[in-house]
DNA sequence: GCGGTACGTAACCAATCGGGTACATTAAAC
DNA sequence: GTTTAATGTACCCGATTGGTTACGTACCGC
């Protein structure tokens, strides 16, 4: 969990997993959508793997990035303890508005 | 989006949010609550405010801090996106493998 | 007023991060 | 075996982060 959210804290990262929705890609694919150079998303791809998010395998000399969308189920959990929470808030708000009262 | 995901980032702030989940506290008493020191939490809050994640009012000389869940409905519609993906993986793991395809 | 309490902010510092360039490595092609 | 393509790693560097202590500020009780 603690990974996966540190790996989504990166805009670049995040822009690779959005890549990757299309379709595996290779690291040079991936490196030539991103405005830095090809170390640079060397090391990004290495942190979304090491978090789980992606996972590679050799294709020659090419290494292909898949998407692990399944990784993304931790932060879906964790966002469960929240979800009844805003639910509620917003039923409250509505119930509010339409009986005319403010709280606190 | 990108302001909520890096606060989250955070294992100290997201403490925070899960503390706060048990109703509104004092920056005091969230500070106790933390290996930290005052002011370093104080930091702390002031992310999460600019995320939307807390709300703050001012009660006297203490400032209440309140959890604003409904911020985290942005990273609820981020994965919109991906939970799609996995759950189609996770429906198909055995018929989906096979795919080699990829376009140049 | 004056002192104490509860904060936030400023200044500072060590560590990490995200980018770059240069080099190492691996596999294919010849 | 030498060359070329694809990619990862090592190293450096400036910016950001996350923590600290010291200080400023607002509020209450006296």
């Amino acid at each position: 969990m603690d990974a996966v959210l540190q790996a989504l804290a990166d805009p670049s990262r995040r822009t690779v997993l959005t890549l990757l929705r299309d379709g595996p890609a290779s690291a040079g694919d991936l490196a030539q959508a991103l405005p830095i150079a090809r170390p640079g998303v060397s090391r990004h791809l290495r942190v979304l793997r090491e978090a789980g998010l992606v996972e590679v395998r050799q294709e020659a000399q090419r290494r292909i990035y898949t998407l692990r969308p399944e990784a993304l189920v931790e932060v879906d959990d964790w966002l469960e303890d929240y979800r009844a929470l805003w639910r509620h808030r917003l039923d409250a708000l509505h119930t509010e508005i339409a009986r005319g009262k403010r709280t606190t």
